[in-house]
Formats: structure tokens, C-alpha cells, sequence
RNA sequence: UGCCCGAUGGUGUAACUGGCAACACGUCUGACUCUGAAUCAGAAGAGUCUAGGUUCGAGUCCUAGUCGGGCAACCA
């Protein structure tokens, strides 16, 4: 069940679904589609990763084809089942099952078989020499490569040299396979890329049962096509690696089957990073609580703070796919959110900033429970009712001693309406002896009792409020841009993208909540009214619960503010 | 002085085999409103990287440039 837009929306077709669908049309794959997402396991998902899951998985969805999970697990240096389960955690979450849950290390030991085969063929040769060595005898791009003195072993050197490679009888890069392509290329990636590396180190899934491991460009595409993927789409760096991709499976293939690489763009976002490298070091060196930091531009990180699978889904969908380099606002990610909360969020009043109002002329010790609409855009949703007295809390914000012309909340001798509940009139204003002001005291029209005048008089304002008496104390916290700056990447020589790191990205205030909140469950979402959208953290406990500001609502007021 | 991509309002994405550059976000107006929210209505903003060419007609085709990105890890 969904509450957006997401599956009526007419677009034109990206590139990617019109080859598909020409490949469909000529019977290319038998009308089959089959994609993957293949992340490597070594950190945690972020919102580009968002945008290729969606992909992929929506085109299985789209066309009734399949999908498989697949772990591009061929570096046992950097990988970890905890990135594994939170990467299925994250896929799931945003609302997708995978046809098939795969890894890279399920195909060691037929890579390893092909692998002979090409030396048996000629097509690959052991290197004895350093990565350096190698390295220069690559040479440049505008010029030719130097061969490897080891390119002409035999093959049967090669396959004594391989299999002892794989026994373990030699140390840690020492030697590696080598395909024997072309020196001269002008494509690096076919100057005689390295096929296997000897790693002394375990694996997370094949413990110690391999000291050599395969490369990416060795294992991708056969992984592909062992799982008679159609259509592989992978981001643009890799449009390079292609050829390669292509040359490995001319290598193998018994029949005309091929899956297909195609490159995309890559996600951006404004004032945010989302490279791995970057997303990690925020991590590691404490400059956010971890991955699901909620200002983190992670899944997680989005998840915990309040986001929805479905605005992710939908915003994924509108963003679109191409191969030119973009940088997407986040006013359109929090469009898209705000589009979905709005729909979806109960209604609620919380003070974060609380002032308080006495209501001089309300009967002292009276309470009253009034009716208050909990979702206008959903009838369903209901009323429920609030506690009201002669003390109260109001934002502070919402008063003002001595207010501009374009401020139409409360001010001396001004009347507004306090949402669900009466007029209020204010009369004076407390201070304490430094002059900062500690409470008001108004008064309010009982005829006005749920919010309307009888006498049809405006007020051009309605504030939000919580019962002193009866509301709960929350803590909530208030998120801002994790950087400053719309493009944090781009720093002077020698400065690091932490140097645009934004210092008031978090806030922790208390405040004030009326009491339906008690009982609120971790992660669920409300509008605190006027406010924004806010979801309660895990980190909630009995005596306190704890609210992460999703996203604020829209703010004309703060525009006009901020102009004058 | 290599190879591979890309170039359309501020941002992103469209424009079927050539036919008046469209949609969304953002911005600005206004209407409505018991959330300065939501909703609704409207406006401004590009002549499609440049220069030639083909054509009745070019964002789409051709040529030559320019600019941006990627590629020389025993990373993916």
C-alpha cells in the first residue's frame, strides 16, 4: 500500500528501459530480463547506492524479470559480513526481495577452472614481478606497453606456477595471473590485466580455503553471466573496464549468450558527500555517530532520521537515469519526502522552544479536553483529544515584543488563536531581572472555545501549544546539512572536505509534547505541527522520548525573515 | 600530444524514424486556509557548448572545434 504517486507516474523511457525494451523486442534474451545489484561488502549503503537498487530492481519489477542480490565479495581485506547484513537490511527496507541471494565467492573455484583453461590456451601467464614493475611496463595511455619478460612462459609452466599459486606455496604478491591481451591497447584495461592476486587472508564466507583471489573485472562479469544476468548496469567509471568485460566472455561463452554492461551516471546530491572513502572517514574519526547517523547521507542514516522507503522509491524514479554527470538538489529529496510524510504523519502538538502563557482569566485548577483533527489529508485518521488549562507553553518564537510589519503572531495587546482551542489576547509581558522574558500573562475569550469566534472576527495567526500541566517533556533533535558549502568536495589545495563541515548540524533541545505522544514507537512518524515532520529514535526510553527532526515543513515565514 | 563518455532554463529529466523546446524541483505573484503547512492558480527563467554545412525546416543529421568527466590500483 502506498501513499504517493509512485506507481500512477507517466514518464518517458530512460535509456536503460528502451534498450531493454528493444531487446525484448527482437527476442534477444527470449523476453527475459534479469538484473543484479551487486554491492561490495565494505561499508554501509548510501542514497547513490539508493538510486541503483531502485533501478535495478524496478526493472525486474517493470518487465517480470528477476533480480538477484549479489555480494562482490573478492577483497578479503576490506570486507565484513556486518556490511553484508546491513546491506540485505537496507534492500529490504526500501522494499525490495531479492530473486536470488549470490556472491562473487560462489563462483571461486569455476573462475579458478576458466582460469586454467585460458593458460591452458595461452590466454593467460603467471608475472613474478612487483606491482611497480608492472605498473611502468603499462606505460602511459598515448604510448605502448612493454611486455612482462614472463608473458611467453608455457603453458605449462604457467599451470604449475597457477595451481602452486593456489596451494599457497608462495607469499603475499609475489606473483599474479595475467591476461594476455594487448600491450599496446589504448585502452589500459586490456593491457594485460591482472586476473588473481595472492592474498593470504581469509575470507568471510571461504575462511582459508583460498589464498588467491580473483580481480573485479575477472569476477564481474562472469558472475553475470553464470547467473544468466541480461542487462548489467554498473556507473560510468566503468565504461572503460567494458572491452574487458566483453574480451573475458568471448573467452568462455559456448553460444551467442552475453549479458549486457551498460553505464549510468552516478547519484549527487548538494551539500553532501557520497563516496565510500569520504562516508567512512566521517565515521571512523567521530565527526558523526556512526553510519546511521542521521545526518548521514546513508541509508541507514536516512532511515533512522525518518525518511520513507516509498519518497526514496519515488524520488529515485524522478530523478531519472542518464549518463551525464548531475548534482540533484536535496530540496527535491525532501520534496519528495515531505510529499509522502505529509500524507501519511498523524498531527501533533510539540513546543520545542516553550514559553509560558497564563491564562489570567481561566478558571484556576480547570482543565478541558479538546477535540483536535489528527490528519487533515486523511479523514480516516480521525480526532483525538488535548489537554487544555490556565498554563501553557507556546513557541518562543511565536512572540515577539516588538514585532516587524509582516509578523502576524503573538505580540502585546494582540489577539491569535491557540490551534483546537480559544483566542488569547496578550496583556503583559514577565521578565526576570536580566530582562529576558519568562512568561506572559493573556486572556482568552471562552466563546471562541475550539478555535472559532461566534462574532466571525480573524485573527491572523493560530499557534500551536501543550497544557503545562499535562504535557510530556520530549527531547528532540534538530538535524541541519552535514556541510556547509553545496559542493563540500571542492576545497583548496591541501584542505580536506572536513574543513566544510557544518557545526551546528545537530541540536538537542527538550520540550514539551502533548500526552498522546506516550506510547509513541521507535521509528514512527508524526507532523508536530507548524514544526515539521518528526520520527521517535530508538535511543527513546520510558522517562524520555526522543524525536529526529525529518525535515522541516515548509517556511514562508523564515523566508520573509531572513529578507528583511 | 592516446582512448572512452558527455554537453538542453539555477537544478534534474523530456522532445518517436528532423516539424512551434516540455515536465518536475527551486524562485517569484496571487487565492484559500484554525498549520505562514498542505492545496489551487499564475509568472519569470533556456532558443539547446561554438562555428560551419545538409534541409522548406536541425536540440535531433554531417564536419571541425570548445568545454567537462573517466581511464595508466595486486580496489570495486
Amino acid at each position: 500500500m502506498s501513499t504517493t504517486k509512485e506507481n500512477s507516474e507517466e514518464r518517458a523511457l530512460n535509456f536503460v528501459e528502451a534498450l531493454i525494451e528493444e531487446d525484448i523486442k527482437l527476442g534477444t534474451y527470449q523476453g527475459r530480463v534479469h538484473t543484479r545489484f551487486p554491492p561490495e561488502p565494505n561499508g554501509y549503503l548510501h542514497i547513490g547506492h539508493a538510486k541503483s537498487i531502485c533501478l535495478n530492481f524496478g526493472l525486474a519489477k517493470k518487465y517480470g524479470g528477476k533480480c538477484n542480490l549479489r555480494f562482490d565479495d573478492t577483497n578479503p581485506v576490506t570486507e565484513e559480513v556486518e556490511y553484508v547484513d546491513s546491506i540485505k537490511e537496507d534492500v529490504r527496507w526500501l522494499g525490495f526481495q531479492w530473486d536470488a541471494e549470490l556472491y562473487a565467492s560462489d563462483y571461486f573455484e569455476q573462475l579458478y577452472e576458466w582460469a586454467e583453461m585460458l593458460i591452458r590456451e595461452g590466454k593467460a601467464y603467471v608475472d613474478d614481478q612487483t606491482p611497480e614493475e608492472i605498473g611502468k611496463q603499462r606505460t602511459s595511455p598515448t604510448e605502448p606497453g612493454i611486455e612482462s619478460p614472463y608473458r611467453r612462459r608455457s603453458a605449462e609452466e604457467n599451470l604449475d606456477l597457477f595451481r602452486r599459486m593456489r596451494a599457497g606455496e608462495f607469499p603475499e604478491g609475489s606473483r599474479v595471473l595475467r591476461a594476455r591481451i594487448d600491450m599496446n591497447s589504448p585502452n589500459m584495461h586490456l593491457r594485460d590485466p591482472i586476473m588473481y592476486r595472492i592474498l593470504h587472508k581469509p575470507h568471510h564466507r571461504t575462511g582459508d580455503k583460498w589464498c588467491i583471489y580473483p580481480m573485479y573485472d575477472w569476477a564481474h562479469g562472469q558472475s553475470d553471466f553464470l547467473e544468466g544476468i541480461t542487462h548489467s548496469i554498473c556507473t560510468l567509471e566503468f565504461e572503460v573496464h567494458r572491452p574487458l568485460y566483453d574480451w573475458f566472455l568471448d573467452q568462455l561463452a559456448t553460444d551467442d549468450y552475453r549479458p549486457k554492461q551498460r553505464e549510468m551516471a552516478r547519484l549527487n546530491l548538494n551539500y553532501t558527500v557520497m563516496s565510500k572513502r569520504k562516508l567512512m572517514k566521517l565515521v571512523k574519526e567521530g565527526y558523526v555517530n556512526g553510519w546511521d547517523d542521521p545526518r548521514m547521507p546513508t541509508i541507514s542514516g536516512f532511515r533512522r532520521r525518518g525518511y520513507t522507503p516509498e519518497a526514496i522509491r519515488v524520488f529515485s524514479d524522478r530523478i531519472g537515469v542518464a549518463k551525464r554527470e548531475n548534482v540533484i538538489d536535496t530540496a527535491f529529496l525532501e520534496h519528495c519526502l515531505r510529499e509522502d510524510l505529509n500524507k501519511r504523519s498523524p498531527r501533533v502538538m510539540a513546543v520545542l522552544n516553550p514559553l509560558k502563557v497564563i491564562i489570567t482569566n481561566y478558571p484556576d485548577q480547570n482543565q478541558e479536553w479538546l477535540d483536535a483533527v489528527n490528519n487533515p489529508e486523511d479523514p480516516e485518521a480521525g480526532t483525538r483529544k488535548v489537554p487544555f488549562g490556565k498554563e501553557i507553553y507556546i513557541e518562543r518564537d511565536d512572540f515577539m515584543e516588538d514585532p516587524p510589519k509582516k509578523f502576524f503572531r503573538l505580540a502585546p495587546g494582540r489577539e491569535v488563536r491557540l490551534r483546537y482551542a480559544y483566542f488569547i489576547t496578550c496583556r503583559e509581558v514577565i521578565k526576570d531581572a536580566s530582562g529576558t522574558i519568562t512568561a506572559l500573562h493573556c486572556t482568552y475569550d471562552p466563546d471562541t472555545k475550539g478555535g472559532n469566534a461566534p462574532d466571525g472576527r480573524k485573527v491572523k495567526a493560530t499557534l500551536h501549544w501543550v497544557s503545562a500541566d499535562e504535557g510530556v517533556e520530549i527531547e528532540a533533535r534538530l538535524y541541519d546539512r552535514l556541510f556547509l558549502t553545496s559542493a563540500p568536495e571542492d576545497v583548496a589545495e591541501g584542505e580536506d572536505f572536513t574543513v566544510n563541515l557544518n557545526p551546528d548540524s545537530l541540536k538537542v533541545v527538550k520540550g514539551v509534547a502533548e500526552p498522546s505522544l506516550k506510547g509513541a514507537k521507535p521509528m514512527d512518524h508524526f507532523q508536530f505541527e507548524r514544526l515539521g515532520y518528526f520520527n521517535v529514535d530508538p535511543d527513546s526510553n520510558e522517562d524520555c522520548l526522543v524525536f529526529n527532526r525529518t525535515v522541516t515543513l515548509k517556511d514562508d515565514w523564515a523566508k520573509i525573515a531572513k529578507k528583511a
